[in-house]
DNA sequence: GCTACATGATTCACGTGTCAACTAGATGTG
DNA sequence: CACATCTAGTTGACACGTGAATCATGTAGC
């Protein structure tokens, strides 16, 4: 099923919506980041690991459970962590079931600043995407994010053989 | 004119639409560079740099117009072209009319190497982004663009007092 | 138990981005 | 001309990402 993808090139139509769409987010992207950075002193790779953090149980997590469920490379996380523990937002300990692994926990202070950041997070995410559409554009974004995810085969279920 | 953004936090499927936008279109980001650098060993910043020179007169231009061609900090490019003459894709010589500035020229090496990618990359960027989408999704996501563009002030002449 | 292999995590080398400081040549004003 | 100031470009310190190599611990097969 589905139709077969031509075999021309994209027309000058085509990527110039590419070279748009791809350029025009990524500032997008910066201004948030910029946004997060200014009004909580954090990156968005902290603020991923935090949010990961704050919602498990304990707020703690193996280091490998964390990687995946943030779809990190594991040298990406370690890195991330040890710059994180550096500024006391996280602590890592060793793990009592398996002397391999480490447990992140994340400390008082990585939760005070989590707390701190999330609304003016949401707002800037208010006001610098969701206000530039409409209600309309916002769903077609929305289906066209689905689309892609089809298309990249996203969402396949993760342990299949 | 324009009506007053509102003031309260997004929606959790404003949120979804945000989360899922900018996860998904990181991801096609990555495929397509890690498909120019497989088949043309460039990475995007390299393409850029050659896409410029390549389109300039003499196929060669100053740092500064450059940079502000590409819209890039000079530090970045610096780096960049520093990058870039260790591999022979570019080369630096003194500027005859300002002795501080720099032309950066494209070799030889750059020019075939920038020849040799085009078809690949637009290739892939039609394979990974535009066959994941049907013409009026596309649409939908030039409309999407242009409204960003316009909501961030951007395209505005850069050049007002 | 011992060897072989799998797994959890870190480390290293490198490419890449930002910002601030710096160097050196240009320019404008008295 | 002397001085301040602007401009072009590089450099350095740091944050961040990737992939390969490394190290230690677990687990399986004998």
């Amino acid at each position: 099923m589905g139709t077969a993808p031509s075999r021309r090139l994209p027309t000058s139509e085509e990527l110039a919506i590419w070279r748009a769409h791809i350029e025009t987010f990524e500032i997008v992207r910066a201004r948030i980041e910029s946004r997060l950075q200014q009004d909580s002193q954090l990156s968005s790779g902290d603020y991923r690991v935090l949010l990961a953090l704050n919602e498990a149980k304990g707020k703690a997590l193996r280091s490998s459970e964390l990687a995946a469920h943030i779809e990190w490379e594991r040298s990406r996380l370690s890195g991330q962590l040890g710059r994180m523990e550096k500024r006391g937002l996280v602590r890592r300990e060793p793990c009592a079931e398996d002397a391999r692994g480490a447990r992140v926990v994340l400390t008082e202070e990585g939760s005070r600043a989590f707390r701190a950041s999330t609304r003016p997070h949401l707002r800037a995410i208010k006001d610098v995407f969701v206000d530039a559409f409409t209600p309309q554009q916002l769903a077609h974004l929305g289906e066209a994010a689905a689309a892609m995810r089809s298309h990249l085969n996203l969402d396949a279920a993760p342990d299949q053989p």
